[in-house]
DNA sequence: GTGATTCTGTGACATTGATCACAGCTGGTT
DNA sequence: AACCAGCTGTGATCAATGTCACAGAATCAC
């Protein structure tokens, strides 16, 4: 698969020609990361734009003595690093490798550029973080106002939107991050996860083997957690 | 005071020119509300685009309980409404007038020529929105990891920086929220605000007097709960 | 000023869920 | 196959804090 191939699915690059596409591709580096491998330092300056191609990352913040929160998990064709690259503040948060991945970086130069020359992608990129705003605030009102049980559904839900295949209305997500990751993006604690988790199977609203987690109905379990 | 004097403290409109600047002014309609009116609602299309010229606004999400989450508090040379014009999702928000509030609005398509026209807003508009996706984070770290005193220290500060004064190292907010406010900012119970602020006051790091709140030494105040 | 309304303070109690402790699994390595 | 490290399941305990109940203050309307 090229370059291009991937950056087409590239939510703020969709509206651009091929050529500009090319053009835009030609000054991409690509680089490799082993799984659990640290890709971003929280507090650094940020010189670099990432694109993920291949493999998942954990967005997260540590706690001064060491408590991770996870606030995203993002896969294929998401992308990172463009909020300190923006309002020129350090680092806010660390990006670590969740499974072997690969991704496309840009400079802070060349990405600017982009901004100032195609109008286009600024604006793209302006509803992108409208979107992530928005599943902030959706995650503030649920830590705020629900109990564990419900946090939890909230979590495999935004991990099956990041990481699950669609199929006849269940939702699958292969390779779920272990309970202690879920846990970390709950705001709650790693038993906790486990007997959730349970609990949510002895209701048949979800199944799992081996590694893989698969959600019955999704909409009627987004409609019920959300 | 001339609209434009408003103008130009609102960070996305700093970098223009006079000129410019009054020809966005030209086509601002002002408006009105008192202390407890509902400005946009939940799930509404937006249409409009806000610049608070006066007063504060509460920015809310009610859960199907009908509990109340506060996401923000803005104040003057705040703007709101941007979000649903950029992605075009309905609203996700409700905004109400904590105080008698008066603003500037701007159609849909006065705001999207004006992302076309000058580039200069859209890279400021994203930087602003950079700068409120970092607040969500830490706010939904603060949520994940601390305790009530530590959530109640964090809503202090987002208030004193919205709507506090600075003077010799101690920030006096000025008609605080009231405390059920407080509690929806901060995740907790009205009753837990009412306790803490007693233990705030206690350890001396903050006085209240009528309506106000002063924290003494913010910088260590912030040091202590960030 | 009087009354009504809304906000705040505070005790008592109940409950959620964090933490600790440890056993059982699983998957990778030699 | 045997081992080990790291992940998961589960009981017991307990502290933090939500909820309820009500009294006292402050504010507003007339």
């Amino acid at each position: 698969m090229s370059k291009t191939d991937h950056l087409r699915n590239v939510p703020i690059f969709t509206d651009l020609t091929d050529s500009d596409l090319t053009k835009i591709a030609s000054k991409m580096v690509p680089r490799v990361y082993e799984k659990g491998q640290m890709i971003l330092l929280e507090e650094s300056m940020g010189e670099t734009f990432f694109i993920i191609t291949q493999g998942a990352v954990k967005v997260t913040r540590l706690s001064a003595d060491g408590r991770e929160v996870i606030l995203a998990i993002l896969g294929e064709s998401d992308f990172f690093g463009e909020m300190s690259l923006l309002d020129g503040e350090g680092r806010s948060a660390n990006i670590v490798a969740n499974e072997d991945a690969k991704v496309l970086t840009l400079s802070r130069n060349d990405f600017l550029d982009c901004l100032e020359s195609y109008p286009k992608i600024a604006i793209a990129l302006l509803e992108e973080l409208a979107t992530r705003l928005r599943k902030s605030d959706q995650q503030i009102e649920s830590l705020s106002l629900s109990d564990s049980e419900h946090r939890i559904g909230i979590a495999l839900i935004r991990l099956a939107g990041e990481l699950g295949t669609i199929k006849q209305g269940h939702v699958t997500v292969k390779n779920l991050p272990y309970q202690q990751d879920i846990a970390n993006m709950a705001g709650t604690s790693r038993e906790t996860v486990s007997r959730t988790l349970k609990l949510l199977e002895d209701k048949k609203l979800v199944r799992r083997e081996n590694r893989n987690l698969t959600i019955y109905n999704y909409d009627a379990f987004r409609q019920a957690f959300s």
